[in-house]
DNA sequence: CGTTAGCACTCGGTACAATCGAGTGCCAGC
DNA sequence: GCTGGCACTCGATTGTACCGAGTGCTAACG
């Protein structure tokens, strides 16, 4: 599409512009990519490149910036993984190495290290309830009318759910549908719950009913989802109203959550502007990539910047932190 | 200490700068508080009010604004509770007529409520896990090495650890340490685990000692705590760097919990700029309250807005909302 | 003696002009 | 096709003037 000079010029503006966010004129571009020609030639490209929609002006004579279309030709050019500098890379180890014990925690954990990597904000989202088989049920009573159903998982999520009853529901009764759910619902995902078991007693098997209707996937709850680092927005606009709204949809959690979703399953690693599709975030990139416990795709993380985003380093490292957190968590 | 006329003029000043967030001058305050004086008396008095430290100009020939001091003054004059208006009072009925299940989710959403009712940051901090009772504890294998240890306490909360070990564990194992940990532990608060009961065998020992000691509270494993609505911190302060260290703060949940527990320890309702101690947010002012559940002290919740922020109706709100909180809860 | 009208003064904010300079587009010549 | 040269554009910066909100002070007033 674009002859070798003018991808290097637009590469040249891109990452003079990601670096100081300021319009870049023909001269700084001769100064940088060192292609031996006039700022008079560069000119000249930098206009087809603007009629061509990679490139606009924010005012006559001043440099050019990039659009989204511009950072798309960059990020298309980005082929090598690319690498994590030393320092970075060490970061990542260290993390993996001292990570331990509870998985929430650890994602929590992970999205603050991939906020520290790339000085954006940072989204790890956990694996997806449905797949997960069930390992273990549980009613346990708190009060005379009230229990709880606790789920383990074999991803070592736990779910739990609360139950309220009419009438008083003692041990006894709690403990003859735990040992139904478990006979049934042992080795299942929670997908798919099927159907129950008979016990021969009403009230327990009401209760059994009751239990699996609790644990059913709601709609309304929202893979677990962790956002890091949202504070590193605060800089990354001048507008106050950009940060404020990009701050909200972060809160959003569900939003987050179908957001690396569709990316994903549309086959995108890498979104500008609107090419996710969700309007609020148009001033907003968004790198994902999935990760993997034991060959199965596990859950997602991604980061979030601005357009004018260090596109080759976030994606470096989403890329490390991604593979070393399915390592990690396969290992474990 | 400040005669009754003094003490009109201050609060004018804080109320209509708050409104505002501009300096205020003496016809301001002639106009708004009615008192029939001239702006040369109210000069005057705000000289004095100055001296005294309730006041301070940006800049010679400028309005005041209200120092620290003068916003303490202000909000020890308010000594009814002051009410909600309508509107908000109805959303909180809805809110809690409307909540159920989840415990955690549960305090999130009223996080959420919080922020709305007030336009600020809210936090909510959940029931103290030392505090709760054992109700049931449950060893479940994950994988040939690994197992997870769920404890579940009397307020609904939780708790999960992972276990790693040397060599392969099996269920039946891990059932005689269930057993074993359900017959010690179930009970006993959570703080204070107590011994062990010999089982006789020793690689089953080996195995409770290993779940009690993941079960241990640790240090670093905060009180849940809920905070919502951050991204209204970006409207409230002008300098981006402020915003950005609030909502750095924010994200750390440590320094949350232990600032509201500092101050219901130091029995403080509401800080305002350094009050609490903690310098990087003394820009902000802090309004927290206690909720009880079954007449017990569960948690706490709290409202983080710039030193301007509104008083009166921030304080109200926070009333209102942990009472509800705890009424809703203890009924449960 | 407290209050007030009057007044000179201060100083941030706005409006306007001049200037600067980074950058452009275009053209003629190499 | 590339480049040096050149006129031009326009945001940013600087300087000046001015306005107005607000002050402190003083002298007069009830």
């Amino acid at each position: 599409m674009l002859d070798e000079r003018k991808a290097a010029i637009l590469r040249a503006v891109v990452s003079e512009y990601i670096d100081t966010a300021q319009p870049v004129g023909s001269g700084h571009v001769v100064h940088e990519a060192g292609l031996g020609v006039s700022p008079a030639t560069v000119r000249n490209e930098m206009a087809v490149l603007e009629r061509e929609g990679y490139l606009v002006q924010p005012h006559t004579s001043a440099g050019r910036i990039p659009t989204d279309k511009g950072y798309r030709f960059f990020v298309d050019q980005i082929t090598a993984p690319g690498t994590l500098d030393p320092g970075k890379r060490q970061q990542v180890r260290d993390f993996f190495r001292a990570a331990h014990g509870e998985l929430e925690r650890m994602l929590a954990d992970t999205s603050r290290l991939l906020s520290n990597l790339t000085n954006y904000a940072a989204v790890v989202v956990g694996p997806p309830h449905e797949a997960a088989t069930i390992r273990s049920v549980q009613l346990v009573g708190l009060g005379p009318r009230i229990a709880l159903v606790v789920a383990v998982l074999s991803n070592g999520v736990v779910e739990k759910r609360t139950l309220e009853f009419k009438e008083e529901t003692g041990d006894e009764r709690l403990g003859a549908a735990t040992a139904a759910l478990n006979r049934n619902l042992v080795g299942r995902p929670l997908g798919t719950l099927g159907t129950v078991l008979e016990t021969g007693d009403a009230a327990t098997d009401e209760l059994v009913r009751a239990a699996m209707n609790a644990l059913r996937v709601h709609d309304d709850e929202p893979d677990h989802v962790f956002v890091g680092g949202s504070s590193r927005m605060a800089r990354a606009f001048d507008a106050v109203d950009t940060v404020r709204e990009v701050l909200g949809i972060l809160e959003e959690q569900y939003v987050v959550v179908s957001l690396l979703r569709d990316m994903l399953d549309r086959g995108l690693s890498v979104a500008i502007g609107v090419e996710h599709g969700y309007q609020p975030l148009s001033e907003c990139a968004l790198i994902v990539a999935p990760y993997e416990v034991e060959g199965e795709r596990a859950g997602s993380i991604g980061v979030l910047g601005p357009t004018r985003m260090n596109y080759p380093e976030a994606m470096a490292a989403v890329a490390v932190v991604s593979q070393r957190l399915g390592k990690h968590l396969s290992e474990g």
